[in-house]
DNA sequence: ACTCTGCTTCCAGACGTA
DNA sequence: TGAAGCAGAGT
DNA sequence: TACGTCC
């Protein structure tokens, strides 16, 4: 997920790319966030006695919970979010989505195991392993959203490459999320911990594109190139290239074509049928709506639909205004 | 000495009350 | 799933 | 700040 090291790597080498701030410094702006993302951390975040929250019917509330809340939270300090969701995964993708369901299938292996000798906190551990985000999940929080007069955008793929490009046509200031990968689409404002700043202690972090390009000595073109050797979900990366080797080959060599003319493939080994030239295209140039496709629209809150929904069909407790 | 890997461990939301 | 800290092996 | 509760 995201770009291996990535955090890492430009608060060594790229310090003045991060500013650290508080939510106030956010008043007025609009800001986008990755949907899918934050209903999965919801599902894995919320639970109690190793159950996902649910009404009544049973069904799961634990993604509503956590998504009113937190827009609320937003909306309160004057941020205006809005919501991307994914889309259909690119084919470059299959292989760690492969990886993915293949671990959510042993992490339920082991939760029955762990069910059968009444293991409570093995269950609870591998039970967050099975969470997967469902169409239901999806449309739930896309109601609650209209409810709540927040706008959402359903991209053509990848959420955070929709999100960038809100950023790049200047519809949004920034994309708030915990993955790097928004800066490798080309978002100019990555802001992470923007909701959980106050109650950890985790102060909120602005990275600038335009400034770790600048920290690093290096251009777009070769960044994105960079996020390739580090490690993204796209393809494989070389083993024994990390951090330093990757950036100084980079700086030397300036592409990936060149860095293979170069290297001693007796020490590295180059990955089989590396689709390195695929995954940059696929940074360079996503499958996302542009222009008049995206419309953003922030609405007043529909306070009876929000009632009738909320509390008459989700069995929410009558608390909040 | 430096750099990467692999292992371990801790942790994942937001609220109100005490 | 990641992120951070640590031991150990490769360069 | 720690802890229990939300559904």
């Amino acid at each position: 997920m995201g770009i291996h090291t990535l955090a890492k790597l430009i608060a060594d080498q790229a310090p003045g790319a991060i500013k650290e701030g508080e939510i106030k410094n956010y008043f007025g702006r609009k800001i986008a966030i990755d949907a899918s993302m934050s209903i999965y951390q919801f599902l894995i975040a919320v639970r109690q006695n190793g159950e996902n929250l649910t009404n009544e019917n049973g069904e799961t509330t634990s993604h509503l919970m956590g998504m009113f809340y937190r827009t609320i939270r937003m909306v309160e300090n004057g941020i205006k979010p809005v919501y991307v969701f994914d889309g259909k995964p690119p084919q470059m993708k299959s292989k760690e989505l492969e990886k993915r369901l293949e671990r959510r299938t042993e992490a339920e292996a082991e939760m029955s195991k762990a069910a059968e000798a009444g293991d409570e906190e093995a269950f609870d551990k591998f039970a967050r392993r099975t969470v997967k985000v469902t169409r239901e999940h999806v449309e739930d929080c896309k109601r609650l959203l209209k409810f709540m007069g927040i706008p959402y955008v359903d991209a053509p793929t990848e959420a955070e490459a929709q999100c960038a490009a809100l950023v790049k046509e200047g519809k949004v200031y920034g994309v708030g999320t915990e993955d790097m990968d928004a800066l490798t689409f080309g978002s100019d404002v990555l802001i992470r911990h923007l909701t959980f700043s106050e109650a950890r202690k985790m102060p909120i972090r602005e990275y600038t594109l335009a400034k770790v390009l600048q920290g690093l000595g290096i251009n777009f073109e070769e960044f994105m190139d960079l996020c390739i050797l580090l490690g993204c979900d796209y393809c494989d990366s070389i083993k024994g290239i990390g951090q330093k080797r990757a950036l100084d080959l980079i700086k030397q060599y300036r592409n990936i074509e060149t860095i293979l003319k170069h290297i001693d493939t007796k020490k590295y080994g180059i990955p089989e049928d590396w689709a390195f030239d695929q995954a940059r295209a696929l940074f360079k140039e996503p499958d996302v709506l542009t222009g008049d496709a995206v419309e953003l629209k922030w609405n007043e809150p529909d306070e009876e639909g929000l009632i009738e929904y909320m509390v008459n069909q989700k069995g929410f407790q009558m608390n909040k205004q």
